[in-house]
DNA sequence: TAGACCCAATCC
DNA sequence: GATTGGGTCTAC
């Protein structure tokens, strides 16, 4: 008989240890294989993490072991779905982490194999149904169409059956025994390689990055390139490097939708070679591309934060693109950051990663700064082209404001009609989704808040809805205030859709598009926006971040930026960060081909280093600013964070159990290590739960991590509190 | 995390 | 007398 040691598919940390049941059954059972078991009265999948035998008689096992065991139900898988490196890597992460095993063992297998219940009705292999000869010598007569798909069949070996337009024919020749169906697996995933590479030339700086990357000593080399300064053609030939010497390698992108460029490049260069990982990809895409991988038939895969984990073997190289992107950090269970994934996986298998940017977070570009990294720059552009000439407009100043518009200032204003007078495109940005940031009454002074989350609501014209951008609560547009009955509703703040009226309002001819993520709804009106712009049927784009990333649309010389300041207010260290990185970005869209471009950023901060240093698009003189604020406020890379959160029904018992925490967190007396809270959160309920945190912000690990496992397996006694711990969290 | 069990409130 | 909802407990 066989003990198999099972983590569930549950995602508790009072659940995150094994149970162990038994197996008498004929089949094959492995670590890393998953089982059907009956679990406190519930079916659900396991996933083995030890096999043991026994001769003991049930009976005696089970004293011995002290509690009762159950059988296995079913053997789901007949070999391992993670091999020895990714059984170890989720162990490795859960412990860094704080996050329960099951949780990364999901997250790094697609839909159709996650030890979940739910695998078990996502998709299945793919088949499509073939034709081949069979052996049998030709006796009856052949009409012209049996005899052209046998002379096929002796070319080709075997033909798809819906290639075949005479279905009588094939039934003739089945019939005869001439030849038989068989079943051949299919790939669904098409991929799309319709672009043009061709190897270019390397530059000095290019060579000499490649160089480094090679020789360094270091794990990892962070690449910092202006943009345009090619970083493409850098990943693009250290991966042929890579190749070449036997090697495999995973080049990481922040969002494939919106970089479908470098996919079709890799995809062009390598082929068949190249698997494609990624969120958009359907169950039964993801399920085949990772088949295709983990049975070594790909060397390269290219993908989005998840792609870390890519079963690839042999692994010789990972790259990351755009390595400040926050994309890379899981904002859910599990909590993990692609890049230190990356970084820990690569330092298991000797392998290197390679953090590209041009704009590198903080912290790793200050760890290239002190040699934990190797530091590579590039900072000539290929194409020399100039930078946008930006102007950044003072809002506080009654003379920048026009009498024509109360959004668009006058230095904007005419910038526009130039625009739209040379027959050239726009962009405009504004980080807000909606009409109206939110609704008030003008009487009582009522806010209409979400229920749930306590935030204001947001107005969408369009839908004519109230909307919450921080759950999925929606309620319709009320003509009334409901506590004093007054009609006489404000809408305070603009967005997206307030921009695209005030434009048609002032540009009644010009054709404006909207891309935001209430227009995105579909992967298809996402390329039609972005296809209806390029083609330059529209004259002006009006969207949220969206619009500032990736996309080069050539005819844009102007980029206004309506309001830089929104996200300056969010409560997080990085906001300064996310400012300057947005835009940077929006910046950069204006004038990308030949003609000269122009940026306006309207603001009511207009000294503020992250609007400057944006606007110039000096990423030097932002990181000597922005690390002289961190290493004031001791925030990371001079600190480490970790965020713990608490929720429960129970405010009373979360405000206690929180405040309990917290002072015994700093009763440890824990070596230059501050207990932040309890903190309420901007979002202080949702999902009628009531929420707290504790930051902890520290210098160096040496027990903090024990100490909290400590916490979480105490903690197992109370059920009604949540608790999440987020490790290097980005919204504190 | 989710089902089972218990108890009380509520309904026709 | 049956049904519904909330709170608590436990899992191999």
């Amino acid at each position: 008989m066989k003990l198999l040691e099972i983590i569930i598919e549950r995602k508790a940390n009072s659940l995150n240890r094994p149970f162990t049941y038994y197996y008498d059954g004929e089949q094959e059972v492995a670590i890393g294989t998953r089982v059907k078991v009956n679990f406190n009265n519930a079916i659900v999948l396991g996933y083995i993490v030890k096999v043991e035998t026994s001769d003991l008689p049930l009976i005696e096992l089970e004293n011995k072991l002290g509690f009762h065991l159950s059988p296995v139900i079913e053997v789901i898988d007949s070999e391992p779905l993670l091999n020895p490196e990714l059984q170890n890597l989720a162990a490795v992460l859960s412990k860094r982490y704080l996050t329960p095993l099951i949780s990364f063992v999901q997250a790094m297998l697609p839909p159709s194999l996650k030890p979940a219940l739910s695998s078990l009705k996502a998709p299945k292999i793919a088949f499509e149904k073939h034709i081949e000869r069979l052996n049998k010598p030709i006796t009856t007569k052949l009409t012209s169409q049996q005899e052209a798909i046998l002379n096929e069949l002796s070319l080709k070996k075997s033909l798809p059956v819906k290639q075949i337009k005479s279905k009588s024919a094939i039934n003739t020749l089945l019939k005869h025994g001439y030849i038989r169906f068989f079943d051949v697996e299919i790939n669904r995933l098409k991929i799309d390689d319709e672009v043009e590479y061709k190897e270019k030339k390397l530059t000095l700086d290019q060579k000499n990055a490649i160089n480094s990357v090679i020789e360094t000593d270091k794990v990892v080399t962070l690449l910092e390139g202006v943009t345009g300064s090619g970083k493409t053609e850098v990943y693009l030939q250290l991966t042929k490097h890579f190749l070449n010497g036997g090697k495999n390698v995973i080049m990481l992108v922040p969002e494939i939708a919106l970089t479908p460029m470098m996919v079709k490049l890799f995809v062009y260069r390598y082929g068949k070679d190249v698997a494609i990982l990624h969120s958009e990809l359907t169950a039964g895409e993801k399920y085949d591309e990772y088949r295709r991988i983990a049975r070594g038939e790909c060397r390269i895969v290219v993908g989005a934060r998840s792609a870390v984990f890519a079963p690839l073997d042999n692994i010789g190289l990972i790259i990351l693109d755009e390595e400040h992107v926050e994309s890379y950090k899981q904002d859910a269970l599990p909590f993990y950051h692609a890049r230190d994934v990356a970084i820990i996986r690569a330092t298991n298998i000797g392998a290197k990663v390679l953090l590209g940017s041009a704009t590198p977070s903080l912290e790793t570009r200050a760890r290239a700064q002190k040699g934990v990294y190797n530091y590579v720059l590039m900072n000539k552009r290929i194409n020399e082209r100039a930078l946008p000439l930006t102007t950044i407009v003072d809002m506080t100043k009654a003379a920048n404001l026009s009498r024509a518009s109360t959004i668009f200032s006058t230095t904007l204003l005419a910038a526009l009609k130039e625009v739209i007078e040379k027959k050239e495109q726009a962009i405009l940005l504004i980080n807000r989704r909606g009409y109206s940031a939110y609704l008030t009454c003008r009487s009582c002074g009522h806010i209409f808040m979400c229920p749930s989350c306590g935030v204001a609501l947001a107005y969408h014209k369009e839908s004519h809805l109230l909307k919450c951008h921080h759950c999925s609560y929606t309620t319709t547009m009320p003509a009334n205030c409901p506590k004093c009955g007054s009609s006489f509703l404000a809408k305070i703040g603009f967005g997206t859709e307030r921009i695209i009226e005030e434009v048609e309002k002032l540009f009644p001819n010009v054709g404006v598009c909207r891309l935001d993520s209430d227009t995105k709804q579909s992967k298809r009106s996402l390329a039609k926006i972005v296809d209806s712009f390029q083609r330059e049927e529209k004259q002006i784009m009006v969207g949220t971040q969206m619009v500032a990333k990736g996309h080069d649309f050539p005819n844009v010389t102007l980029v206004g930026v309506v309001l830089a300041d929104i996200g300056l207010a969010l409560p997080s260290y990085r906001s300064n960060e996310r400012t300057f990185e947005l835009l940077t970005q929006a910046v950069g869209r204006s004038g990308r081909a030949y003609k000269e471009g122009k940026a306006i950023i309207q603001t009511y901060n207009p000294h503020h280093y992250a609007i400057t240093c944006g606007a110039s698009q000096d990423y030097a003189r932002f990181y000597k600013l922005e690390m002289a604020m961190r290493k004031v406020q001791q925030y990371p890379p001079f600190t480490y964070l970790i965020a713990v959160r608490f929720a429960s029904i129970n405010e009373e018992s979360l405000i206690a159990l929180t405040h309990k925490i917290a002072e015994w967190l700093m009763s440890l007396k824990l070596n230059e290590t501050q207990v932040i809270g309890p903190l309420t959160p901007y979002i202080a309920y949702q999902k009628k739960k009531y929420h707290r945190f504790i930051v902890i912000k520290f210098h160096r690990d040496d027990k903090i991590k024990s100490e909290l496992q400590k916490m979480l397996d105490n903690l197992m006694k109370y059920s009604d509190i949540d608790v999440q711990i987020d490790v290097d969290p980005y919204d504190y």
